[in-house]
Parts: C-alpha cells; structure tokens; sequence
DNA sequence: ACATTAAGTGATT
DNA sequence: AATCACTTAATGT
C-alpha cells in the first residue's frame, strides 16, 4: 500500500501525511463495473485514486443516463467531500470503468488533516477546482457540440482513460452515455469508420485517429 | 439449427 | 437528431 500511494501521491503529500493515510486508510481493489456510489446514496467514504478510472454519472428522473466525466489517479470526488463531511446525499453515480485501487479515509480526519497539513488543504483546494473545470467542459460539450462532434470527443476521451485505442463497447451503451438513441450512434460511427478515423466490429471499436 | 443480441439502413417526422 | 420498422450479422446453446 505504501508503494502505490508514493508512487504518485507522495509528491504532493508531506511526509507526515503519508504515514496517516496509510495508518487510517483502507486499501480496497475495485473491479470494472463495481458500484461506487449511487444517487440519493448517503456518502460515507472518500476514496483516493491509486489508479484505474471512475466514471462519473447524471441520471434522469426516466433512469436515462448522462456521463459527465472520470476521475483518474490523482482525483478525488471533490463534491463528494462536502457532502461527505455535511453528510448529504450523492448528486451522481460512480462506477468503476477501469479497473481501480483506492484507500478509503475516514471522514473524521478528512476534517483534521485540513487544518493540520497544508498540502492536504491544497489537495482538496486543487480537487475543487478540477472537478469545477471539469464540468464546464461537460456543459460545453453538452451546449456548443453536435451529436457526432460529441461522439468523437467521447472516443477519445475514453481511448486516453483506458490507454488503449480499442474500445470494448456496445453502441447502445454509447447511446446511453451519451443521452441519444442507439440507432444515431450507430450512424455517426458509420460515417467516422467511413472517413477511416475508426474501425468497427462486433462489441469493439478501434479508433485509429485521436 | 435456433434463439438472442448487436449492428446497419431506409423512410418519416 | 429521434423514432419506427425492418434486415443482416455475430454469437451462444
């Protein structure tokens, strides 16, 4: 656990900080699909990303879908962390994308470590403003964006995420992602393969151009 | 061989 | 860009 924590957090963690994460921390291994948090779910942990992605979820009141964004190593749900310690319900769902390692800090010294270690405070200051950029990109793309121009942004989005250029997905479940129809998609994928910037086949998608 | 699920397509709004 | 209605293709049993 110490490791994988210092493989990237202790830059920007001081040291003393680092033994507490690890003395209070729960290491946890989370699989592709795993539930994090559900909307309307009471929050009660914070995970730190070690690595993998999550992939952050609006629905609608018809059970529809609408990805907002991931979080990767480095991240931390800043909204939850309010929530957390106000003890409010989750505005989103979470859901593993990639295959992740996390350790869960106790809420009670999310709240010390504010006032006790200044990175910790930069730490979050830095998580708010990340979260908050990255939903105004999810707004622009939502408002400025046509359907085929966000599906390109959705592939390669998910091609940087997974470090992979092939893509296992079903075009229905881009459709939900994305808030549209399966039958669209499935047209506006045509067209990129056609334009030669993808290659499709059964379950998968190569993205060749990104 | 058959059923099921994924993907492709024309026509219409 | 959404929806309908239908076809074709891939895959599991």
């Amino acid at each position: 656990m110490r490791e994988k924590l210092c493989d990237y957090y202790n830059i920007i963690f001081e040291k003393e900080l680092i033994e507490e994460i690890i003395k209070f921390g729960a290491f946890k291994s989370l699989k592709k699909g795993d539930l994090l948090i559900d909307i309307n779910q009471e929050i009660t942990d914070i995970p730190l990303l070690l690595n993998g992605a999550i992939k952050i979820v609006r629905e609608n009141a018809q059970g529809e879908e609408l990805l907002l964004y991931f979080l990767e190593r480095g991240d931390t749900c800043a909204i939850s962390f309010n929530n957390c310690i106000r003890r409010k319900k989750s505005l989103v769902r979470g859901v593993v994308e990639k295959d992740c390692e996390v350790i869960y800090l106790p809420i009670s010294k999310l709240d010390d470590w504010l006032s006790k270690y200044k990175t910790w405070r930069e730490f979050v200051i830095d998580s708010y403003n990340i979260r908050l950029n990255e939903m105004i990109e999810a707004i622009d793309t939502l408002a400025f964006m046509n359907m085929d121009e966000r599906l390109y942004k959705y592939l390669t989005d998910k091609v940087q995420i997974m470090r992979d250029t092939t893509l296992n997905t079903t075009h229905f479940q881009i459709a939900q992602e994305l808030n549209t129809s399966r039958v669209v998609v499935s047209r506006l994928l045509k067209k990129l393969e056609n334009q030669g910037r993808i290659k499709l086949s059964r379950n998968k998608i190569e993205v060749l151009d990104f």
